[in-house]
DNA sequence: ACTTGTTTGAAACATGTGTTTCAATGACCG
DNA sequence: CGGTCATTGAAACACATGTTTCAAACAAGT
């Protein structure tokens, strides 16, 4: 915004000082904002009427080195964030220096997660969580599946998901073969899974699997077209974009809580009481430490 | 969104049908529409590493005659954005009472995600890390420990770590008594211990443990008095809001995995090295599914 | 009317863009 | 093994794009 806002009202205060022909051009931007991010200069000139010369003689006028520039300002405020952002920190990691390079990094990293929580709770994933939540609610058993870096994001859900419902299975291998807990997966089923790529093959095995025995399937993943998530029920796509080599599982591991936060919300009173008697259970079992 | 939407589901369905590079190029634009709409052809083949005629020839199997065409349905997309936000916010206000309630809490939540991130990036966070990098690149072995809803954070790390460093010690007690993995502990090693309140008992006792060896132990914690935290040598406190029953660990996570980013980026060219002989390793025990 | 300076648009330019062509490669099948 | 056919990437292509150049048109002051 700052910076879209910043050449509009450069161009609104040197207008009076602009020749007639650029004034011609100026208020034809000012009233075409889109067309300025999406068609060319050349187009532009022709639908404002005038010569292509004007408008790189308007570039310099306003103090703007190039066209390109002056139209990345604009493309910027039609995208969500996400590149403004990335471009924005390519910039600073350019002009700085090795001096604070981490504490440059740690911030790039800051921004891109929340721009991934932000774009994971878009209306159409919104959307995508209530219809998951309905799903699980009529489930006979709710196998739970993630390996690798995927693995906390499964377990995350597993573990409050056990707190008040005793149908949770999560599906991870730990005593004997993976996917041993799977036998009996059927149609009244569902299983929830969670990749990124590089695709774990355990994973895609254990969905493929799920959908051979009819169960249907809700895809916690990076892509529509991600191996576990092409014949889902209901895919939940999540940005993992990261500055470092690994991918960032953040949005994911939000969505399974908001997921877990859902459920308890729509279970009412009855969850509640689950949760307490669970959390009896541990207390008896000496699990938590009191001061 | 009609438009957009149809090409959209088209690249989807038919994605199965399409040749490798083809499903390469599908894919980056499914989960890059913007840059569709934005940039131009051959940018967005070379950011999909395909040459230009993938993207030509995709056009064809789609059945959209030109490249032009195809673009400017996701122009449009962009365009209506913003109606078509402020259409499905009435469609809400005015279908069920049920779904709305949900929406709201999703949102709340989305929130309050953003938050907690933002917090936990804040100075004086981000110099903890950064010396919690220095005190993690000189111990002989770092023991990462977290239970219950913690567990996931510290398994997230410990796997990140394990990538690039042969001297990370998951504790889980997964095979055998929760704390054997360690004996031998002693002042050159380096504790990361995760927890929020209910502090579980097995974490306490570990950190304690660590501390009558001398071994120094970096919290990420919720309060600077919590049991884990009262006498780490560098505390992490990061905040855990949530509107549901269970706090939430999304801020430690994402900590956890700049962390991460941040031992890579100060191991330079070594730390990549270690990562892809690690990717190798795991390629050859086909750990991966590739399609 | 003549200079001086600015403004304007056509044309030239180098580069970028989308498409087509074509030879090389590789997979499949008799 | 050889033959067929789909798949692939480099190069060539025709055209579009943003910028620069240049001469014509113009305005204003003497």
């Amino acid at each position: 915004m700052g910076l879209y806002s910043d050449l509009r009202e450069k161009l609104i205060s040197d207008y009076g000082k602009l020749s007639p022909q650029m004034q011609k051009a100026a208020r034809y931007i000012l009233d075409h904002p889109n067309e300025v991010a999406l068609r060319s200069m050349r187009a532009l000139a022709a639908a404002a009427d005038v010569p292509p010369s004007t408008i790189t003689r308007l570039m310099g006028a306003i103090g703007v080195g190039t066209w390109q520039e002056f139209r990345d300002h604009y493309q910027n405020r039609l995208l969500d964030q996400p590149a403004s952002y990335a471009q924005r920190a390519r910039e600073t990691q350019s002009t700085e220096h090795d001096a604070n390079r981490d504490e440059h990094l740690l911030e790039s990293i800051a921004r891109t997660e929340i721009d991934n929580i932000g774009a994971a709770f878009n209306p159409d994933l919104m959307a995508g969580m209530i219809r998951a939540c309905a799903a699980i609610e009529n489930a006979r058993h709710v196998y739970i599946v993630g390996r690798g870096a995927a693995y906390p994001a499964a377990y995350q859900f597993a573990y409050a998901y056990r707190l008040f419902r005793d149908n949770g299975v999560l599906v991870d291998g730990h005593a004997g073969a993976f996917g041993d807990e799977l036998r009996g997966i059927g149609r009244r089923d569902l299983m929830i899974a969670v990749a990124a790529k590089p695709y774990i093959r355990d994973t895609v095995r254990a969905v493929d699997f799920a959908r051979s025995q009819h169960c249907p399937v809700i895809a916690i993943s990076d892509s529509d077209v991600s191996p576990i998530a092409l014949d889902a029920m209901t895919k939940l796509v999540v940005r993992d974009t990261s500055q470092s080599f690994f991918q960032s599982f953040t949005a994911a591991l939000s969505v399974m809580q908001a997921l877990v936060a859902l459920l308890v919300a729509r279970g009412g009173q009855k969850a509640l009481q689950r949760i307490s008697a669970a959390e009896e259970q541990l207390a008896a079992f000496d699990t938590y430490f009191e001061d």
